[in-house]
RNA sequence: GGCCCCUUCGUCUAGCGGUCUAGGACACCGCCCUUUCACGGCGGUAACACGGGUUCGAGUCCCGUAGGGGUCACCA
């Protein structure tokens, strides 16, 4: 029996949840899982106070949606509350002023201009910068004498200037620092505020937690969190620096704000352009800043399923195996190990994601997929609220006969010439003029597929198909000779689901008139075929 | 630039000294299936960054080199 684990992700309310920070949110979760332990988010805003609710709302949403509830946190409460790092701010004071007790942190009266001097100084120098401590207030007295001159203290922390930082980091092993070469970094500003490093490290005390488990870019923060730590007396909690998601074909480190610049990539754009003809169809913003794969609420805009994007996710930098790919819920949690992280970044890639999105889609039966599907329907105005009851097995059909060609719930909109008026459909010019009007006989054809149309019954897919074979076969024709000309007159379209379970799905009466207004069309003088 | 981290097919990865003529997945290519588009089935192309060691034997251990990345705030 493994110990409880308490784990933490600490995201700043930024208005939006990158999707590098829900990799590492889910193995921080993914370990408390499994060992019976807690997950907390903890809210970082010792920096931001304003729009604090707005810019929460969308991370926290994305997590629901994702399924990774956590133990501890903003709206959820817990043992530990408040988890906002804005109101336990007297918490870190208290813990700031032990720290100045044990000669671990100093005042400092320096002004930023004049510390700043000396870095430059320093780096003109080509030496490495070390702050002379020329302000520090070593007495009362000194400062008072400071105070006297109008400055105004900041507390830094007094790092050591000899001897190494060991960090012995679950995923890397052993990572040296040498003290020297840490700055002594403000921990409280001279308005009473704390900043980061203090705040998360009391945080991590106060809650308990055991694992630290973030993104790499932090590992280069811990020795200065273990000198707090240390001073403080807290025992320290595990380390594990996580490789960060990279850019698609790159090793760089996946932003949002670059999103310009991976269009480039034609894999990132099929992915952004297909997300966005179904957000546009939805009524949704498609600003880069709002609806970006590098953000959550692009996958939740566009209805892909939580569970594929968590198992990607899963797998882009651990692995179980040499084979296994599929993971459940849990598996996820049974399986995951922090042992079996891989070192290195793991470049984002649209296409397998995509993969697994349409293997999680084609595994749903046609029952789980239609509730999927309604919300997108209704919001392309398509269906009403509620919808009818009769409408009920019609979208059963349609999914049904859709199988895999619905890979996001959203894809239902590519379909939505089941919904549309029977004289208004939206036809594909080109292959309007190929199948209808260059395929000279296809108007006497289907004239007269007309009248098998209406002594087929019953009226479904199976009998719709011996009777159009047969027609072929009469007329001594290929199929494919009628089929593309049949799938215009009645789609408008030159792809789509089977013919015979579309003409089954739409029925007798409205094939019947499909056709003749798109044979109507066809007359010389009509207006023109296309909308 | 200093410090730290990383380096197997295009991408995600398996590999923890011999079973590697390097395995799987996505993508790609070809064939089959087929009324379209997909799906599916079968097959194929494709990688140990480089150079030194250690060893009977190195993708696997050590040291260099190169390349990539992160970080150097009164941001988190």
């Amino acid at each position: 029996m493994t110990t409880a684990i308490r784990t933490r992700f600490a995201p700043s309310p930024t208005g939006y949840l990158h999707i590098g920070g829900v990799r590492t949110a889910l193995f921080n979760w993914l370990l408390a899982q499994q060992t019976g332990g807690q997950f907390l988010l903890r809210i970082d805003d010792t920096d931001q106070i304003r729009n604090q609710a707005e810019a929460l709302q969308p991370i926290l949403d994305g997590f629901r949606w994702l399924g990774i509830q956590w133990d501890e946190g903003p709206e959820v409460g817990g043992p530990h509350a408040p988890y906002f790092q804005s109101q336990r701010l007297a918490r870190y004071q208290q813990e700031v002023t032990r720290l100045l007790a044990v000669g671990a942190a100093y005042r400092d009266y320096a002004t930023t201009e004049e510390v700043a001097a000396e870095r430059t100084a320093a780096e003109q120098a080509k030496q490495d910068f070390v702050y002379s401590r020329r302000w520090m207030a070593e007495s009362d007295a000194q400062a008072a004498q400071f105070e006297a001159e109008g400055r105004r203290a900041v507390v830094r922390l007094k790092m050591p200037r000899t001897g190494v930082c060991e960090i012995n980091d679950l995923i890397r092993g052993p990572v040296n620092f040498d003290w020297a070469r840490e700055q002594d970094h403000v921990v409280q500003r001279a308005d009473g505020t704390c900043l980061y490093h203090m705040a998360s490290v009391v945080d991590d005390f106060d809650f308990q937690i055991t694992h630290v488990v973030r993104a790499i870019e932090h590992l280069s923060n811990t020795p200065r969190q273990i000198f707090i730590a240390q001073a403080l007396g807290y025992p320290l909690p595990e380390y594990a620096h996580i490789p960060f998601v990279a850019e698609p074909g790159s090793k760089t480190k996946l932003s949002k704000r670059k999103i310009e610049q991976y269009l480039k990539n034609p894999d990132f754009r099929k992915m952004v352009e297909h997300g966005t003809a179904i957000a546009k169809q939805i009524g949704k913003q498609v600003s880069p800043e709002s609806f970006n794969p590098v953000l959550v609420d692009f996958y939740k805009t566009v209805g892909y399923l939580p569970d594929a994007v968590n198992n990607y996710l899963l797998l882009l930098g651990w692995s179980l195996d040499d084979k296994t790919e599929d993971f459940s819920r849990e598996e996820m949690i049974a399986k995951f190990s922090l042992e079996r992280v891989v070192k290195s970044e793991a470049s984002f890639d649209p296409q397998k994601l995509m993969a697994f999105q349409s293997r999680y889609m084609n595994r749903l039966t046609a029952k789980q997929k239609v509730p999927l599907v309604i919300p997108f329907l209704q919001a392309a105005g398509w269906l009403s609220e509620p919808v009818p009851c009769e409408v009920g097995p019609y979208l059963h059909d349609i999914v049904t006969a859709a199988g895999d060609r619905i890979t996001v719930a959203g894809d239902i909109l590519q379909f939505t010439d089941f919904f549309r008026a029977d004289d208004d459909l939206e036809y594909d010019a080109k292959a309007f003029e190929k199948r209808m009007v260059q395929a000279s006989d296809a108007g006497r054809l289907l004239a007269e597929f007309c009248n098998v149309l209406e002594t087929v019954d019953p009226f479904d897919g199976a009998h719709v198909e011996a009777a159009f074979k047969q027609f072929c076969e009469q007329q001594g024709i290929g199929p494919g000779h009628l089929v593309h000309a049949l799938r215009i007159s009645v789609t408008g379209k030159s792809v789509g689901f089977g013919m015979f379970d579309t003409l089954a799905i739409l029925g007798r009466e409205r094939c019947l008139k499909r056709i003749q207004a798109t044979l109507a069309r066809l007359q010389p003088g009509s207006k023109s075929p296309v909308n």
